[in-house]
DNA sequence: GCCTAACCTGAATGACCGTTCAAGAACCGC
DNA sequence: GCGGTTCTTGAACGGTCATTCAGGTTAGGC
């Protein structure tokens, strides 16, 4: 067939091609939504193949919140990698709710799986392991920030657990396209409270905004 | 029967108990999994009557989204008119995530609604009526503070936006049940920031916490 | 007291959907 | 290139549920 060559070859492919389809249906079906039947559809293969490969729909469901995990972590890094400084680390970070990537600020994503985590063990699990790699991201770029006389907190484990917790808040609005809230907003007003919880004086605060790479 | 006298005279205190089943229900099985049959047996009834006054599930699940606003609206006013004074109401707010009622504070309910609102247009509508209420709530002991001068923020609305934002944001942590959240704790890092964001004075902050009764 | 409409029930219906299965295609070691 | 394992499919099966329905019961107007 024609056809043929849109395929993928190897069956492994094919199995990942489900797992990213899997998280594509969720992400607008939402994991209650979620058939097998669309999995299959949105894979370009058949239902059979899905519990083949996965044993059932709880599977495959479960297998893609491992593939999610990986996603995340790997944009993570890579979007901090980007930037140098604590600063504009952190300016980079309150730009983050405005890249609807595939995993991190994919907000409809994540109320779906702080759900699903409530009563399904996978999803409990990957969402504390989400968590606390995010957290320790920020608290890694706060770390920094103190070491280097820019910051100044009193009680710098609250800030980043609030700095965190306000994200998530935020993520919801931004998620429910709560009128008035825009993607720019999002990044304001996280950032305003970064500013207000770790002392980031005007000067410094200038230094951040455009993915600048001078050393703090 | 001697059961007969448990069971609700009027049809209309039926409906309304078949109300609050449903929102047990979901409270405990979420939205997705709700199912007729659930809802028949909390609210000791048969599945034809659930249908019978709603028409459909969802139109049970609608309904009971009204009853939840008006209890929330209730609740609301209830718990903010037994404190009085701009410090002790704001301490008063950040207590009130440790206490489970039927409607404020009832946290896993609360994301349940949130993941429904993203798609369902009732969940929506209740979900920004309740949330636009509560924010409302907020400004008005803020503004009451400033107004007092207890209070200072240099950008007040950001501020309540920001507090509000944050307290959704605890709410996951809490209703997730992350490790080392409490109900305690999430009082005291909302206090915190709330502290920060309006420049609270130690002295004025010593009036809050026990439901004080001074007037400011 | 009777008649009608509102209430209420339990069983029957049928759609939807996850899972199973029998059979074929592709691939690999030898 | 043969034989077996791995993949892949589409159809069939069966369970779970929302919804329908035929029939009772209750209550209130007259």
């Amino acid at each position: 067939m024609a056809i043929a060559a849109l395929a993928a070859k190897a069956p492994a492919e094919r199995r990942e091609r489900i797992l990213r389809a899997t998280i594509a249906v969720v992400r607008d079906r939402g994991f209650a939504g979620t058939r097998v039947a669309d999995i299959a559809e949105a894979a370009g293969t058949s239902q059979g193949l899905v519990l083949y490969h996965f044993g059932s729909l709880a599977g495959a469901l479960a297998a893609s919140l491992t593939l999610l995990e990986d996603e995340f972590y790997e944009e993570l890094d890579r979007n901090l990698s980007e930037v140098v400084g604590p600063v504009p680390r952190l300016r980079h970070i309150a730009e983050l709710g405005a890249g609807y990537g595939p995993a991190v600020g994919d907000w409809r994503l994540w109320l779906e799986l702080w759900v699903r985590a409530i009563r399904d063990d996978d999803a409990r699990t990957a969402r504390e392991s989400l968590d606390s790699r995010w957290r320790g991201a920020l608290q890694q770029i706060i770390d920094e920030g103190l070491a280097a006389g820019v910051f100044s907190a009193s009680d710098p484990k609250a800030s980043v657990l609030r700095l965190a917790v306000l994200m998530d808040g935020l993520a919801i609005q931004l998620a429910l396209a709560e009128p008035g809230m825009t993607t720019a907003k999002f990044t304001e007003l996280w950032w305003q409270s970064a500013v207000l919880e770790l002392g980031i004086s005007k000067a410094a605060e200038g230094k951040g905004p455009k993915g600048s790479q001078q050393k703090n």
